[in-house]
DNA sequence: CATGAATGAGGGTTCATTCAT
DNA sequence: TATGAATGAACCCTCATTCAT
């Protein structure tokens, strides 16, 4: 028996597919399961995706594209103040981080099924070359940096973006995991700070310093877990 | 064309399991293959496993029993002399953690198949279990270590034990996805620094400080990790 | 978004499914695509038929019956004058014949879809049915023709209009999958000269060998045929 | 419930895959009933076969292969005794049409289904292809009655290939429609009766005449049927 | 013990048909 | 009338598991 067209049904379905995928990962999952949590019969979401393989296409580039997007955002505050205050320029970045892990934790299930490749074998490259994108933006951002004087001119813009951008995949991939939120705003000055501390130059590191005061002496000492992060 | 009697059999079957386990996920594993690898027939497959499942759980707590057998061990150690001088103390513990880490490195496949929970969805709980059975044995190490003077008293035994375990835990998660074999020694020295900085006594600090001397302004540098660690 | 009512939906969902139906066969042709061709919705295509399979027979049963007029109005032409010159009774027939076959030239892809039953299993009967109805009137008109005197009274009917309903039925059957349009008057011509010599008085064909002089050596020559063989 | 193992499943599968193909055609035919009319399961089909194409096409090309096999030993023939007698070529190149259309005959239901393509719209090429080859054949045994002095230089090699072979596809599907076995050497006779006066030189029609004499009448008798059967 | 043909439940996908709008 | 989303039966194919040999 039909039903009535039903204009949220490619949503529903999507829904009922995050949640399908996020749970059982891509091969446990079942079409038919999908469609029943979405309210609609198998057949009808072939009207809306091509495969499962698609949907699930659609659900992790989704994810992806939503956090391409925070960097693109991040990308053009930087490129609209081309020679902000340090504090301006560590402010900016720190709403955009702070955005970017407030949506990873409250998509931990889905951000987590994305980072983990769907759970099968043939989406790691999805992963792979979201983690390159990543790696360009922070090396963007290096570039940015040095030319703004904050940063040393003698940083290895590829080799720090490697580390960094390790950094960073590695603190999603811990938050997907975690069940009771941390401290997110603390979390990732921490993170800014390890940046700063490691690649800002003295003067730039005397100003902001006391945004995050505590951690003064903290930076040298993280490089042994810091080569693990490069071998990364 | 039956063959020969083969003693080896299950070895073999195991052996292949693990390979094919470790590359394709539980789900995408085929008993075909398995069988093919091991130079047998699917039916040999059941005459040595009850199920694909009972293979793969067989495989999973070989490993984990393996990992479980390493902290018998250094339990069964620190029994065997309730009050060791602190620099044994640590030469121990070191000894145990560079054979785990080893071990893990040697068999990363396999490990990382175990510790992703078989890339399917039924097997997370087993992963789960290891980790309260690790946090566990930490507990008790720090028990030890108070009741030999070693640790501070103020010590919250419960929340140490979780950061602890998480941060091998997580040691253990990003080795198995190294490529090239990074300096254990020196990262478990480095991990056990952290913990002993951050849980011994003034005096022990002092005195086994040598041990990892240029290490001395790190401990307090690594608290920032450390905050998302015990967030996990 | 409804469209104007459209008076020539059926119409236009005919012929599309003719198109559809000559191209694809029965199976796999999808309402889907009649509907599109036709520019309508499936939900129109079921407002103007009862089913998939109603709508090839509709198609197919056009194409009899349109053959089918052909052959009434022969046999009405027949009935009309009971005692033609045998020119005028050749003639006719040729005339009927052209008109016939241009037909079936003209929708050769239909006609050929109609006589391979649809590319399908169910509707052998159809064409069956019509070839019977072809050798009755073919039997009809040869009782005409002995009762006037033109065709030999020893002429056994029914097997000869088995012959010469056969004859045609290959001739059709052959056209249909030309690509190159063969010369169908004399073609016919040909066909008839054999029909003609093989039931027809000695007189009669005598009278009338002139309209087909050539096909005396011709027969024997191949080349009609020949044209086409060739053709395909 | 497995059964035990049957060293001619795959036979039977493939004569249940004759059977059922040849009934339904390709697209309306289910593994399902192919595997029960073999005694088998579903399941055991996919065992012997890739797919249910690919059986069709073992099945066609069991057709097509067999009937090429016939060309071949006519070849052979024919290059065995490069200049026989015109009554020994005659009487070879009969003997192994007649072989050819008794299997034909024999197997009408399969020979059908391959001549139609299957019912189905993809392996018209297979039957394409094997037209090809049988025109190919008709051109080299041209060649050869050429060269042996039995056929008029003058004969268009290819063009009466095309016919010729056209001649005898048509013959083929007349037969496998057929539901009396009608006399296939007296059939068979005039074919090679129109062929040799076709394309003879006047010597050997002359002498080779005596071999079907009684055409020369038959003809305008009854032949009809013959002519018509011949020539289709 | 070993084999591997056989089984059959399971799940992805298609498409004729329905019906609320 | 017209629409097209929705349905669900069908069917292809996979693969874990069984069992006669």
């Amino acid at each position: 028996m039909p039903r009535a067209s039903d204009p949220f049904a490619h949503d529903r379905l999507l829904e009922a597919a995050k949640r399908v995928f996020a749970e059982r990962g891509l091969d446990r999952a079942k079409v038919e399961d999908i469609a029943q949590q979405a309210g609609l019969s198998k057949g009808a979401f072939y009207l809306h995706f091509e495969s499962k393989d698609e949907a699930f296409r659609e659900v992790v580039q989704g994810v992806l594209a939503r956090l391409a997007q925070f960097l693109d955002e991040d990308a053009a505050n930087l490129r609209a103040d081309v020679t902000p205050s340090p504090e301006d320029f560590l402010r900016k970045w720190l709403e955009v981080d702070v955005r970017i892990f407030e949506y990873v934790w409250e998509n931990r299930q889905l951000v987590r099924l994305t980072l983990e490749g769907g759970r099968s074998a043939d989406y790691q490259h999805m992963v792979d070359h979201f983690a390159e994108r990543v790696q360009k933006h922070v090396a963007e951002m290096l570039r940015i940096g040095i030319h703004a004087g904050m940063y040393r001119s003698s940083v290895h813009i590829d080799c720090a973006a490697a580390f960094i951008s390790g950094g960073y995949d590695r603190f999603a991939r811990q938050l997907v995991r975690e069940s009771v939120r941390p401290d997110l705003e603390r979390c990732v000055t921490d993170l800014q700070a390890l940046v700063v501390r490691g690649v800002g130059t003295p003067d730039v590191i005397d100003t902001v310093s006391e945004l995050f005061p505590e951690r003064a002496v903290e930076v040298r000492a993280h490089s042994p877990q810091g080569e693990l992060v490069v071998g990364k």
